[in-house]
DNA sequence: ACAGATTGTTACTGATAAGTAAGATGAATG
DNA sequence: CATTCATCTTACTTATCAGTAACAATCTGT
């Protein structure tokens, strides 16, 4: 038999399974929030029923640290992508915050579930999610600091802009609407020109 | 009988207990979200047992709703009055940053609560307080706009801008720690030179 | 001290939903 | 065609909790 060959399809088939179940309670736990989406109400969505869950994620709580983990990891393989061309200069950052912009709108939604339903994850899995969380911040902070130095700009308290930064580009996640009056890419040209003016400028 | 006197005690009394139990409350949510807190654990924490809470509130998702409300309405407040001094000018919003920033650490809990749990509340208590929002999210939109204009520095996209300002300061309520590094002061000083640069530094 | 109102408690109901055990269905293999 | 294996379903258990009804204690003024 085509050992291989039959082993890779059998991997694929349960790897679509366990994207279609991701992106299924993705779009319920951010339409009506984790605890009012019941597994039946995930399975429905699929034409399945509920134990078919439980053959991919162990508990409804795996699925949502899931969930949450595909957020955080994409904006933190952005700054990381930013960090790893070398000395950061103003143009790494104008290059960096569009690139997180239009990642933050790609995973809106396992964004805004991951702020969202941080209560409701099991305590190793937001320990896991913090950790991940603060590294990102600090990689943020540690391009902007870098940035603006080679600009000879210094940022006054960088972590406070750090936060701020990373704060008005998340909160695009409860308001944004993809249907709306910005496409994606026009909000992000616009979210980097509103900013860029918050280090001065550059 | 001290009639009025009488019924002014009353009154302070059951407004006491409404205001301790939404403090409970609030705290709870905050600290183990809303859907993980029972109306059991609200009692506990004030030595009472549930129906309590039912004299002051009709529901949890009343609790809640008030709770947010709370929140939201501090908010609008700061730029109602800030809004009220006469036309905007740069020094308008100058002095309402500061006050904006203190307002949303003051009712951080609040506020962080009203985020996290929207999908918590009933459909009439979401559309009240999206109504609130929008309106509060109107006046920002207004005051920025007048200022810069008044500032001869308009702004490429002053709805964008909006969104990220409340964006940047909103976000605080989840990462601020009152023992922390800075005092609530501090961060609003640090937090309003931030946000300044952020429309051009005015 | 005592009737009456107020306020809080004990003890319960009913509904909901996570998780599971046991069986049915259907595809690959000899 | 029969057998085995994997996959999915039906049907159930169990725990939790919002909300309530009926009772008890406490305070009020006469």
């Amino acid at each position: 038999m085509a050992r291989t060959a039959n082993s890779n399809l059998r991997e694929e088939v349960a790897a679509l399974k366990r994207q279609r179940t991701l992106d299924a309670a993705t779009d319920l736990f951010y339409e009506k929030g984790y605890t009012n989406t019941t597994l039946d109400d995930v399975a429905a969505r699929l034409g399945v029923t509920k134990p078919f869950v439980y053959t991919n994620f162990g508990s409804k709580s795996d699925l949502l640290a899931e969930i949450c983990r595909i957020g955080v990891r994409s904006a933190l393989a952005e700054v990381n992508s930013a960090l790893a061309q070398g000395e950061p200069t103003a143009e790494t950052l104008r290059s960096f915050v569009p690139r997180y912009v239009e990642s933050v709108l790609k995973s809106q939604k396992n964004i805004a579930v991951n702020i969202r339903e941080e209560k409701n994850l099991l305590p190793e899995h937001a320990q896991e999610l913090s950790d991940l969380r603060q590294t990102f911040m600090a990689q943020i902070e540690a391009l902007l600091v870098k940035a603006c130095a080679a600009a000879d700009h210094p940022l006054p308290d960088p972590r406070v802009a750090a936060f701020a930064i990373v704060g008005a580009i998340s909160w695009s996640t409860f308001w944004y609407n993809p249907g709306g009056r910005l496409s994606a890419q026009e909000l992000s040209a616009r979210m980097t020109d509103t900013i860029l003016n918050l280090v001065g400028g550059l």
